[in-house]
RNA sequence: GGGUGUUUAGCUCAGUUGGUUAGAGCAUCUCGUUUACACCGAGAGGGUCGGGGGUUCGAAUCCCUCAACACCCACCA
């Protein structure tokens, strides 16, 4: 006992019981066909920095899943990974070189890349270090790299396959581009946010006339490319005008009064000027009404020569006061009102969005999105909570084409040649060129082009998106499209775990690629957890400075308790207030089950062996072991509900309550000790997925010298002995607690210091004799001198007296009792035991409660009515004789 | 403009298919060095379950409605 240290110190154990596991292979995956699989694959970590501690909770539930999988016999694959993250990684790196003097550009793309690989490779082996602290049980040997060839294959094989059969095509419409980044991004990377704005009344005159039409906007800098004004055709307000030229101010062009249904009458004048290059409704506009489309914003975020020369270069915001003055100084500018309006920004760097014409990348979602679709309604695919299937279907409903090119350089590389003919932000060498212009799609670099032998190609400098790639994680990892041994065991994965805010942007790609490519559902069950917020409910951020550090938190507290209390209280789907002291009652938790073994195992001394079915000698035995079963049995059915929070709590109150609280203190006297050791076990077992290091640790203890040594990773997760639940024992030990509780709870009142022992006589009726077979117990843990137990007897007179659930209990101890004091506290009794009985009394009154309710409902209000009558005459007896 | 979630003790949250006087942890107060643990133990106080209405013998739980907060989606310029 006294090798074990007197409180858990997690750092060395972490250490020491990690590479344990890693000797041992316990993440190890077999990957025979026959064997029972479980799969799952762990969301690849961005390699952009530190892991935070949306990716604890991820790894915690996770390794969870994992371990208890594993315990209950599966082969259970999860797979770790990384993800290249095209912008977010490139955006660091950036930001690293401008702090040296230096850009991409300067560089050059290889040597830029270059660049990227050595962040990589730094960041990486401090995610996957970081990973190996929380705990993960992954199998490092299947590791994958989203970036990496056999995953790159993978991606060009999809884009390949998607473009024959016409579901990636290349169009020029108005996309989303984020200035900074340089870059387009699909619809979901734009995050809308209501703020605060203007709306600007602008007059527009009819050519040659004194007649005029104002127009509001939120953004008039577009004024400058407007090709038209738009007016709903049954506004009888502009009926007269529709066909007829405007003069468009500042830049004087003509431009035509349409009518079109999409304008709605009521907001400002009913009349709208069409920007068809900076605006999606203008563009639908434009396009049906075949407008002229003039870029008057270009690429960075800066007016470009079609604005004019007054205002070529100028940043937008500028570019906006300068055209309100203008409009201002030649009376064209009406009026200003306050306007708040939804804005774009970018997700990535939170630059507002401009809406820009320009030729990209796309994949054409509907009919993907239909076969996702059809998994969810055959109930191919379960979610976890299962609210989020609505909303996935919702999205998936109204899908619109993914934008997939990038103007990035870290990235897979689009597999696309172009035959002279290059994309427009390409630089200006090879833009001058000329081909046949061909779009040629290869897995290979082409040698010439197919239909004009022109040796001269270039490729198209863009990038995927990098949830194209994760879109093939489920498989990818797997080496498809290579028919491999892993894919024939591991596909499709059983769970998808991650968090909800990646839906979209993840599960439903996944989905959607998986049934296109494989046939099938890459999941069966997708569990989603909730953010992790601060203590105020904020989410975690860098310029909040709010963010807490879970490697912080391991090394303070120890990985179990950080586990922990990232489980806890926690339920599906929903967020998690996340605190330090969370923590830190998570390890005081830590180091009462380090305690608790250490007492257990220095009772049971060297070579342990766990006994197979130790023998209940007492009534404590019995209860121990009925309640041990309970918990097994509800924490195997928690389980299957992913409810997670829910077992952890179960194992927790199992612990500290019943465990440590009754039963180690009842059987300190006589312990026994093939039930300590069974329930011990059980408990480790049970714990071990929430507490892998702490259990994994103590399980030393188990091991006989001269054994092999085992690992409890490896043991089986304990199943319920049903024979051993026994509600009468439970019961029966109820009255036992009940009674010391009680006397605990009097000696409180009357002040009766712990270090007195007093006397105690129960009147204990029906109970008697079980109440004499535990009063060793009873007196102990009441710290009595003496318990004398009867069926009945006289009224003990001079004692103060406490009754419940049947029982008299009498303190005869003439100094105790001042009979002040204690008809004060017996009348305060009565009182409760009055109201108590009134609403019970009433409830059985009623007529249509003893005909309606199921009897059993009924017997059980009679019983309780008579047990508070019989508390109440009890009590009133007494008071009597206390005068 | 649609949709979802949350609202239970000072704080963080549990509450299965409606059925004891609504629970736990933290915090608070009182007592305690009973050799596993003060990262502990014992005891106590604290809630008209967001408001209103309905269904029912019976509602924190089911239905309607309102409110606050959070989030998602949407081309109102």
């Amino acid at each position: 006992m006294s090798e074990i240290e007197k409180a858990y110190i997690p750092n060395d154990v972490e250490r020491d019981v990690s590479q344990k596991w890693t000797e041992f292979g316990v993440g190890k995956a077999v990957g025979k066909a026959k064997k029972k699989n479980f799969t799952m694959m762990m969301p690849p970590a961005n390699v952009t920095g530190a892991l935070h501690l949306g990716h604890a909770i991820t790894l915690t539930i996770e390794d969870i899943i994992a371990r208890h999988q594993r315990m209950t016999g599966m082969d259970v694959l999860w797979l770790p990974g990384t993800d290249h993250a095209g912008i977010a990684t490139q955006n660091v790196v950036e930001k690293r070189l401008l702090e040296k003097g230096l850009s991409r550009e300067n560089l050059g793309r290889e040597k830029f890349i270059e660049k990227v690989w050595d962040w990589k490779k730094k960041y990486h082996a401090r995610i996957s270090n970081q990973i190996h602290k929380m705990g993960a049980s992954c199998d490092w040997e299947r590791e994958a790299f989203t970036l990496d060839d056999e995953r790159s294959a993978a991606v060009t094989k999809a884009f390949i396959q998607l473009y024959k059969k016409k579901l990636i095509y290349r169009d020029k419409r108005l996309v989303n581009w984020c200035p900074r980044c340089k870059t387009v991004l699909s619809d979901i990377e734009v995050e809308h946010r209501e703020e605060e704005g203007n709306l600007y009344f602008i007059r527009y005159f009819v050519s040659a006339t004194d007649r005029s039409i104002c127009v509001a906007t939120t953004r008039p800098e577009t004024m400058l490319g407007d090709t038209a004004v738009a007016v709903h055709p049954d506004d009888k307000r502009y009926q007269d005008f529709i066909g007829k030229e405007l003069i468009l101010p500042i830049v004087n062009r003509e431009i035509k009064v349409i009518a079109d249904k999409r304008v709605e009458m009521k907001f400002g004048t009913g009349a709208v000027k069409i920007t068809p290059a900076h605006d999606q409704l203008d563009a639908a506009i434009g396009k049906d009404h075949h407008l002229e489309s003039i870029v008057v914003i270009g690429p960075h975020g800066k007016m470009t020569k079609n604005a004019g020369r007054r205002f070529v270069g100028m940043p937008l915001h500028e570019a906006r006061k300068a055209v309100i003055k203008y409009l201002d100084d030649i009376g064209n500018l009406e009026k200003i009102e306050k306007h708040d309006h939804s804005v774009g920004h970018c997700s990535r760097c939170d630059s507002v969005i401009e809406p820009l014409e320009s030729m990209q990348w796309f994949v054409k979602m509907q009919p993907l999105a239909e076969k996702a679709l059809k998994i969810v309604k055959k109930k191919q695919i379960e979610f976890v909570p299962a609210r989020f299937e609505k909303e996935f279907t919702r999205w998936l409903d109204e899908i619109r084409d993914w934008c997939i090119s990038r103007q990035l350089w870290w990235g897979h590389q689009l597999p696309v040649w172009y035959c002279k003919k290059v994309p427009e932000f390409a630089d200006k060498r090879i833009r001058k060129k000329e081909g046949c212009q061909r779009v040629i799609v290869s897995e290979k670099p082409p040698k010439k082009c197919p239909s004009c032998g022109n040796l001269n190609l270039v490729q198209d400098p863009d990038v995927l998106d990098t949830w194209f790639s994760s879109g093939l994680w489920p498989f990818a990892t797997l080496g498809w499209p290579k028919n491999t041994k892993d894919f024939r065991s591991f596909y499709p994965n059983t769970v998808l775990e991650t968090g909800y805010d990646i839906l979209f942007f993840w599960v439903a790609r996944m989905v959607m690629l998986g049934a296109e490519f494989t046939g099938k559902s890459p999941f069966k069950t997708v569990y989603l957890h909730g953010l992790v917020r601060d203590e105020l409910g904020r989410k975690m951020s860098k310029s909040l400075n709010n963010g807490i550090d879970p490697i912080e938190m391991i090394e303070k507290y120890g990985c179990d308790a950080l586990r922990l209390s990232l489980v806890v209280g926690s339920t599906p789907g929903n967020d998690l207030k996340f605190s330090e002291t969370k923590v830190t009652g998570q390890r005081n938790f830590v180091n009462k089950i380090w305690n608790a073994s250490r007492y257990v195992f220095g009772v049971l001394g060297k070579n342990i062996e766990i006994p197979k079915s130790p023998a209940a000698r007492t009534l404590p035995d019995r209860w121990i072991l009925s309640r041990l079963n309970r918990l097994i049995d509800e924490t195997n059915q928690a389980f299957e509900k992913y409810a997670f929070g829910e077992v952890a709590g179960k194992i927790q109150d199992f612990i500290w309550h019943d465990f440590c609280d009754w039963y180690l203190e009842l059987t300190k006297e006589k312990p026994n000790k093939k039930i300590l050791a069974h329930t011990l076990a059980q408990i480790l077992r049970l714990a071990h997925p929430f507490v892998p290091f702490v259990t994994e640790k103590l399980w030393e203890n188990f091991q006989p010298a001269k054994k092999k040594p085992k690992l409890l990773a490896n043991e089986k997760y304990p199943k319920p002995i049903k024979a051993q639940i026994n509600s009468k024992v439970e019961e029966e030990m109820q009255i036992i607690l009940a009674i010391i509780s009680a006397i605990r709870s009097v000696r409180a009142e009357m002040n009766v210091e712990p270090a007195r022992k007093i006397t105690v006589v129960i009147h204990a009726g029906k109970f008697e004799k079980f109440i004499k077979k535990q009063a060793s117990e009873i007196k102990k843990l009441a710290r009595l001198s003496s318990l004398v137990v009867k069926k009945s007897g006289q009224k003990v007179k001079n004692a103060v007296a406490k009754f419940d659930a049947g029982l008299e209990i009498y303190f005869p101890l003439a100094k105790l009792l001042d009979p002040k004091v204690e008809k004060k506290r017996l009348k305060s009794d009565l009182k409760e035991s009055e109201i108590y009985l009134a609403v019970i009394a009433k409830k059985l009154a009623n007529e249509d409660f003893t005909k309606r309710a199921p009897k059993n409902v009924v017997d059980s209000e009679r019983a309780k009515l008579a047990s508070v009558e019989d508390k109440i005459q009890k009590i009133e007896e007494r008071l009597k004789i206390l005068g």
